[in-house]
DNA sequence: TATTGTTATACTCTATAACTATA
DNA sequence: TATAGTTATAGAGTATAACAATA
């Protein structure tokens, strides 16, 4: 497949970086205010919606399931994460959100407006137009 | 501002996150053919556009100064870049890519095909759309 | 005095390899 | 034997504080 270098598409290109830059700064920052890491903030996200094994968190992740223990230790510390057992199999660890945690992950939910404050000023019809353009970009079907 | 949370919305959040997501993902992996980390590859990014003084790579980053010395050091030792004194002002360090690190810099920036290759899936008019759209979702004017 | 870059320190995330307890 | 989680280790990025050289 042929690279696009015209000026449009660099264009294009540009303003995704500046997007990414963005939304990463603003979700570093919405963590910090919790007094979460990034990847604290994203591993809390990620069991509020469901718990989860530990081998399992380190494949949202990607990344190696050893580092996930060091996450899960430091969230456990601060009574936001409990590890409980699974009863089907005694080598797995659940990790799950206490109650505290679950707040906490509304919370950091609640303060992510990047993507949503910036799209207040598009119209719906807008929205519809930007949707339909990610998911042709992300190779999904027109139809979800 | 009241912060919208209807399913278009939420379905636009999602997709920007997932283009986020993407983006990173292959943007390290680009950096690491290279066998250099991300930071690394930013850096040698930013340098090959313009040399600056360390002070001014930590603003870019968005990091304390004190830890570009590290990233420059390590760029440094592989031949990557080099420090050159600022005839103006003896305080300060110029950093710079040398020719290995320029070439090193424009191969990064052309395997860095995440935002070109599935743009190819979309038309000029398409493209031309999505450009009106980032703009304004950044806080752009129209006509840059 | 203020600024630039550095050093020293400590913490977090990361990968790799070896270990344990279960399966 | 194979798998889940852990530990130990080392490298990299990060912030903080203190320092030398220069402005």
């Amino acid at each position: 497949m042929a690279t696009r270098t015209d000026p449009l598409t660099l264009e294009v290109v540009e303003l995704i970086g500046t997007v990414v830059a963005r939304y990463y700064e603003e979700y570093e920052q919405a963590a910090a205010a919790h007094s979460l890491t990034g990847a604290q903030a994203r591993v809390l996200g990620l069991l509020s919606l469901e718990p989860m094994p530990m081998r399992r968190i380190a494949q949202k992740l990607k990344c190696e399931p050893s580092n996930v223990t060091g996450i899960i230790d430091r969230l456990e510390v601060r009574g936001l994460v409990e590890r409980r057992p699974d009863p089907a199999d005694r080598r797995v660890k659940l990790a799950a959100p206490t109650e505290k945690g679950t707040r906490t992950a509304r919370q950091l939910r609640e303060s992510l407006d990047f993507a949503r404050e910036p799209l207040a000023g598009l119209s719906d019809a807008d929205r519809a137009v930007l949707r339909d353009l990610l998911r042709r970009m992300l190779g999904m079907e027109p139809s979800a």
